[in-house]
DNA sequence: ATGAAAGCGCTAACAA
DNA sequence: TTGTTAGCGCTTTCAT
């Protein structure tokens, strides 16, 4: 059906290995360049990369297992590193598992058949199971957001506790005590650091922490609603809540909605990503916002540094870490980054006392 | 490095066909069949999908190809597709073009080499020059939302014009008769049927349309924001606005904002899709969904029938269409599907006149 | 039911 | 520089 080598071998005369060369950059005669080119074109041929990833044992295939794609987290660093692997000739094969460990585990056993080149993963089952088989490969891992203790391999992390550290000392500079928390389940490394963030601000600021002003919810929209819920109920004299992801952050702002609740003067409100949703919002959100692109960057010029070693342009750039992004490696070699967010000022929080401007 | 059937073949003592055999639901005997799965257990052993897709021909891989993975309309249809193919053995390649014809024609290109079984496209390019070469190859072509005159393959559309009839219609329905639209590109399909559709109502109720209450906008945040500035500087008579995409949408939300209109009472608006955020907005936003989740569904088992033709399980379902999805076949045997949309009706329109409740 | 062998389209080692 | 050939791991006749 479609050509091969074989049928421009024929065509322009020429043996198999020249061809071959042809496309690997080896040194072809230009009289011979020219006849492939010509009969490349004529017979519409384009290069079987499965055929080559048989041969050489490399799919140029990257597979990506995240807990759902649409968490705004996961679309944008999937949209930036799909970007630069598909310019570096790797095609990208995302596995949404639906937040839901057997599905992770079978993700990854799919890709594992598909023989892909390295994985990235954004773990949902925080024991690493999942990725044993993988790693016995040798082919790389790249975790995001999440470390796993048992699985050696680089990561690419957020600075979740300072996130929420800056983001409960706002609202304590701001004058409020009284501060709720819309935290996420209590098995996610993130949702862990966050947390932690949270009780050190009060602690930092002498404020004991109240069990009621905490809510464990489960990162979805869904999930926002009830903690604002749940929150507003139990504690009157509540004055502000830091929401901390996205999609529960929506569910927040719906929940106060819907309760008639208005911001800032009856509630203030901190959120967590999405500055467009943000500004939407009436007053505009104050949030913390993460560096996905940058995440998206780092993961991929990881992976690539794995998988082309000093072959890759970028190698160059390893060495020059912006001084947002703190590097280390770990005594078996891996890298482990951590990038740190950034607090994006709103209307949503009220001044209580007399207070910073 | 990874076990392969060789090595089964060596530690069962069996044939090479027998393990083969095996994999592929052949006869085997209890006996072996016992042997070979030790083996597979003890080795390690995962079938190489890339040897196997070389032999077949059929890698099990769909391409998809979307001007922008962060336009909600397409992440959302992709995660329905993702799921069920790969419940198929499918995976899925996405490549995100970034609303660029070159782009779009380079993700075509890379998904040939890759040999991808058939590709699914919300195309760009309007005359479809990037899908010429893989129709050649005789693999299926699935167009989502937007036609092609040049290219006869399978589509899944949404009734575009009747969408922002109803919408317009509402409207009028509410007493308004100054209604601002803000549009897509005008190169780009649905964005001519939306605003065709925007025609029809007002000569339904014999209104002129004025020019000044055209607004094309470019499907984007931003884009939104300068949409809902310009109508409302331009037409202070103007008393509702509609809003023909999702993240135009949340554009024209910010822009209200910003500008400090109220809604609904000063300016009626009706969006596009993302039932979540329209709950999010104060007041909650009255909106046109399209139904996402069923053309996901309706693509994948397009697609999932092209490739195992009857073998498929849901072959049954092709004959059981539901009432909202008119379903044609084309002289070559082409399916065309064009689905509905639904008015979720929320708190943004104002009633000007004795209208219907 | 099982085995032997050819071949999918490519790369790479070797020879010329 | 170019041609010949073996072989990547699998499926698939064709024998047995």
């Amino acid at each position: 059906m479609a050509a091969t080598m074989k049928d421009i071998a024929r065509r322009t005369g020429l043996g198999l290995a020249t061809i071959s060369s042809y496309f690997n950059g080896g040194n072809v005669r230009e009289k011979n360049r020219k006849k492939i080119e010509e009969a490349i074109e004529e017979l519409h041929y384009e290069v079987n990369e499965v055929a080559r990833g048989l041969k050489t044992n490399a799919t140029k295939t990257i597979g990506v297992v995240i807990p759902e794609l649409d968490m705004i987290f996961c679309t944008e660093i999937i949209i930036g590193m799909e970007d630069i692997l598909r310019n570096h000739g790797y095609a990208t094969i995302v596995c949404d598992c639906r937040t839901d460990k057997l599905l992770e585990k079978e993700a990854v056993e799919f890709l594992m058949r598909k023989r892909v080149d390295g994985i990235i993963n954004m773990p949902v089952d925080s024991a690493g199971n999942h990725l044993k088989a993988f790693q016995r490969t040798g082919k790389p891992i790249i975790l995001i957001d999440r470390m796993i203790q048992d699985i050696s391999c680089d990561c690419v992390l957020v600075d979740n506790e300072q996130a929420a550290m800056d983001a409960v000392e706002l609202l304590f500079a701001n004058g409020h005590r009284s501060i709720g928390i819309i935290g996420g389940p209590s098995d996610v490394f993130t949702a862990q650091e966050r947390m932690a963030g949270y009780f050190k601000a009060h602690q930092k600021h002498g404020v004991a922490v109240e069990n009621a002003l905490i809510y464990h919810g489960d990162y979805t929209i869904q999930g926002g609603v009830r903690g604002i819920e749940e929150l507003v109920k139990r504690n009157p004299q509540m004055t502000a809540v830091f929401v901390t992801n996205y999609e529960m952050t929506m569910g927040a702002v719906i929940g106060v909605n819907e309760l008639g609740i208005h911001l800032p003067d009856e509630l203030s409100l901190i959120g967590f990503d999405n500055l467009q949703f943000a500004r939407a919002c009436n007053p505009k959100l104050t949030l913390v916002s993460q560096p996905t692109d940058r995440i998206a960057k780092e993961v991929a010029r990881i992976m690539l540094d794995r998988l082309e070693g000093s072959r890759s342009d970028e190698q160059q750039e390893s060495g020059n870490v912006p001084g947002n992004i703190r590097r280390h490696r770990t005594s078996d070699g891996h890298i482990i980054e951590k990038l740190q967010t950034e607090m994006i000022l709103g209307k949503s929080v009220a001044c209580l006392a007399k207070c910073m401007p």
